[in-house]
DNA sequence: TTAGTTGCAAAGGCTTTGCACGCGC
DNA sequence: GCGCGTGCAAAGCCTTTGCAACTAA
């Protein structure tokens, strides 16, 4: 399903080739591409398209709240474009590898007033994180 | 309290003056130091430690399990000595302070086996996000 | 038409590395 | 004394920026 294309026109983001090839290229399940795997991918498709034009378009996309930025460990960002379905992480320490996984039904826990030490709190992210498979069978 | 000067002697951890900075720095509740304040910091006592060492000594400590590894968000790493009292983290989005938060009682909800891909989850970490006081008043 | 997007190349922030010297054990 | 730790400076990776040319609406 390529809902992102649809959302993005619905939502008139300027669309130029540049654009289109990043979105497609991030469009699916299990994604978690990082800005160079997006460019290289995205450059098979179209060879001239530079890293900044692919930094500028997944920035925005972030902005939207279409793609959501996921820092799995010190290296580089990856980006996730399952924004609409609320999921939690699953990281190979590993290889780095992320899968998605959904909540499992039991809501996230709210964090008392007296642990907030004032703060707005807007979000709560979980993170599982173990070896996969393969990097298992070491 | 400064256990962790105690436990890195106890391990048998190489001390020398600028590990000792770095240590003792680091050494507290809700310190979440970049690896640059900690070299600013222990600069101030030790005038000619260098970049380089504050690393090696910051990568000791993360393998050793004695300090935690945070990414907050795109910028520089965070180090947390707090690895020996398991919590999570509030993070606000505006200027990206950490405090630590403590376990709510209820346990971590265990990740079904039907969601883990063949992979061994060894853990499961929780960050949650929102604006801390300050910078709620904008 | 015209404001927004692109590509290039250069700069920037954070971290790691290579190597000679120095110090804890 | 031996081996690990240190400092320096340079390189590295990831990302952002400035600017002139271009293009979607």
């Amino acid at each position: 399903m390529s809902d992102l294309l649809e959302r993005l026109r619905e939502r008139g983001w300027r669309m130029t080739s540049q654009r289109r090839v990043v979105a497609e290229v991030l469009d699916g399940d299990h994604v978690h591409l990082t800005a160079d795997e997006v460019h290289a991918r995205a450059a098979q498709r179209l060879p001239e398209i530079s890293r900044a034009t692919v930094y500028n378009a997944l920035g925005e996309l972030v902005s939207l709240g279409e793609v959501i930025e996921v820092a799995t460990d010190g290296r580089a960002k990856r980006y996730d474009p399952n924004a609409h379905h609320p999921h939690q992480h699953l990281v190979c320490s590993g290889c780095g590898i992320v899968r998605d996984v959904h909540p499992t039904g039991s809501a996230l826990a709210d964090l008392p007033a007296e642990e907030r030490f004032g703060f707005t709190v807007t979000e709560a992210e979980v993170t599982y994180r173990g070896l996969c498979p393969s990097c298992a069978r070491t």
